[in-house]
DNA sequence: AGCGAATATGCAAATAGTTGACTATTCACA
DNA sequence: TGTGAATAGTCAACTATTTGCATATTCGCT
């Protein structure tokens, strides 16, 4: 199933400990992936009874142990495989549309308030992969396959953020023309 | 949680049976919500229990009897609170970003033809929306408030289609070009 | 010394979602 | 008459996810 997938993924990537794993469920695998660290680490447990990933205890210095994952062949070839196969669509599920179906129950100021609080929240998102996109993807035609794959997953969450950001303040226009119309 | 809302929405916006429901999860409700037909027939249970629906037995010519589910005054106080509560941010889980975080794990053409796939279903979607539009939305201010916000998340799809297309088609330009750059 | 934060890991219960299977009614068609 | 499709609804087992909780180590600060 596809968190296994995803952790296989983010462990090619970069081999890691269930820690730094989650650090990266947090932050960038966070945007096309998430899972709980409970759920990660139980995961894990199960990729390496499959023989999927290694797990390898390295002593530090300063903090406390911790176990280095990393994928096998064996792991490595379930994810070519995986990859090759067609994909799964991944439905939506978003708590803002559910609520702008039904939004004439609240008052216009309520629901403008509602997108414009989207709206920063998504031009905050944007910023921020915009920041990531300059300061590592600066030169993509100078990179590595990888760093060209990582890229182009960036770059959906560019276009996914400037979409909402334009739908945005495309609704909040219509918003606050009904608001307009029934202040009359 | 969000799935009583969601089906709290859209019986306000039409109150029907539970297969009817079903199928709006199918529908028009599907782009923004999904569930199976089984867990909505449990959830009604639960919310009919909680006084926030009512279902009434329907005698029917030529089909089964059918329930006809609404939703009561306190299932639409308890919306209307839902609704101008902060909503909470709706997490990814896109299965074709997962593989192409590792991408260059398979040859350039197989990511190609991912592509082409993930292409054609999203202008497929886009083009459905554009129906709809077109058919029910063709005089968005001439429409009641209702009709107004079912148009607001109507666009949000469309501007959705619209990003992954563009997102497609410039990530075929580079899978492209990365791939005349291996054939040297 | 104790506390909080960061690093590092793990268990368990409850809830949400998926999948499979099933029943019943009605209609249309071979 | 039997079959398949559409309408209409239900039970159950399994999987996935969420939430709560916990342990341990190390560091820095009061």
């Amino acid at each position: 199933m596809a968190l296994s997938h995803a952790i296989l993924s983010a462990l090619t990537e970069r081999p890691c400990s269930g820690y730094d794993l989650a650090k990266q469920f947090d932050g960038s695998v966070g945007f096309f992936w998430h899972a709980s660290h409970q759920q990660i680490y139980r995961e894990l447990t199960k990729l390496e009874q499959q023989g999927l990933v290694t797990a390898e205890a390295v002593p530090q210095e300063g903090r406390p142990d911790k176990k280095l994952y990393q994928v096998t062949e064996a792991g490595q070839a379930l994810l070519r495989d995986w990859i090759a196969q067609p994909s799964k669509g991944s439905p939506l599920k978003d708590e803002l549309l559910v609520k702008l179906f039904v939004g004439y129950l609240v008052p216009p100021e309520t629901a403008i308030a509602m997108l414009q609080q989207e709206r920063s929240h998504h031009a905050a998102t944007l910023e921020e992969y915009q920041a990531i996109e300059q300061r590592y993807f600066a030169k993509p035609a100078a990179m590595t396959p990888a760093g060209q794959f990582q890229y182009i997953t960036l770059r959906n969450g560019i276009h996914y953020e400037t979409a909402w950001l334009t739908w945005c303040d495309e609704t909040l226009a219509t918003l606050r023309s009904m608001n307009q119309g029934q202040g009359e």
